[in-house]
DNA sequence: CAAACTCCCTGTTAGC
DNA sequence: TGCTAACAGGGAGTTT
């Protein structure tokens, strides 16, 4: 799934292929992929504006327009989303949501299997960006910036790295790779954490992330979106062995998401209030089941 | 206000 | 082997 390394990378591929370029028409094969669009319709909006500059933001692709008005184009790709830039004599692939047709006889191919992604367009970018964090890979991210935003909360670490109002990019592959490096249990209480572990936790997040861009993302040979080079060492490894202490990598439920990490290398926290559930144990019943 | 829960989706997989 | 239901997951919206 793509996070601040794979959408980084995305925004390098596109930068050199359709900066400069403008658009003729767009289509729209699934409308609630437009999640904003104030005014005209999508591709009215869009089309005869030029794509000025593509950059990112969090986990955010932005394209900046220029043409009547100026207007911004964000695209979240989510779990499975990806863009491309295809010739556009190309057929339509399965799952493709939303196609850009450029001067150039390219177009750009919004694909996402499962729907989760959202392009959103406005002539304001803050409207979109505006609840993002602070850029984990900017100068700004200081320890001392990451200890203010954390330290005085009680909730877990992981789901607070989570949060993008906090810290903007870090997803689900990261967050796990983080804290390994760093030794710190996902369940610990963000008050809970020493604090010199904020020092180490930057430094973990910082370098994962940036091996990671440099690498093109997280290599799982089955994404369609990711395709990088980057290793993780615990995402993903359940029953394989902790490349720090050969010990056993755990899986458990953090905030309903499935959480790698190596316990002998991220001890648990004294009083975790939730409880841990090993994967390889009797599976619990699960209980919220959605009646519709 | 912070934190937790619900729902959106479909390809994959566990379980029988 | 074939089928079904559970599962996965980011974040907007809702509830606690």
């Amino acid at each position: 799934m793509p996070e601040l390394p794979e959408v980084e990378s995305t925004v390098r591929y596109l930068k050199e292929r359709v900066e400069g370029l403008s658009i003729e028409r767009a289509v729209i094969l699934w409308h609630r992929t437009i999640a904003l669009n104030r005014g005209k319709s999508f591709s009215q909006q869009v089309a005869g504006a030029t794509i000025t500059e593509v950059f990112r933001r969090g986990k955010l692709v932005g394209m900046r327009l220029a043409g009547a008005s100026d207007q911004f184009l964000f695209t979240h790709l989510r779990m499975s989303g990806s863009l491309d830039v295809l010739p556009s004599s190309f057929d339509v692939a399965p799952h493709d949501r939303v196609i850009i047709f450029l001067s150039n006889g390219k177009s750009i191919r919004f694909n996402d299997t499962r729907k989760f992604g959202r392009m959103y367009l406005t002539p304001s970018p803050d409207e979109v960006v505006r609840s993002l964090g602070v850029e984990p890979l900017s100068a700004e991210f200081t320890p001392e910036l990451l200890q203010r935003l954390l330290a005085g909360r009680k909730r877990a670490i992981k789901p607070a790295l989570l949060d993008q109002s906090l810290i903007a990019g870090l997803g689900n592959i990261y967050v796990d790779e983080s804290l390994w490096r760093s030794g710190i249990h996902p369940l610990s209480p963000c008050s809970s954490l020493p604090e010199d572990a904020w020092r180490s936790l930057r430094r973990s997040i910082q370098e994962i992330l940036s091996e990671a861009v440099s690498l093109l993302g997280t290599d799982f040979g089955d994404g369609v979106v990711d395709g990088g080079m980057y290793r993780p060492s615990v995402y993903g490894r359940t029953g394989e062995r902790c490349p720090r202490c050969s010990g056993e990598i755990s899986r458990i439920v953090v905030g309903q998401r499935g959480t790698h990490l190596c316990l002998s290398c991220q001890p648990k926290p004294r009083k975790a209030r939730h409880r841990v559930k090993l994967t390889r144990g009797a599976k619990a019943p699960s209980q919220k089941r959605r009646k519709r």
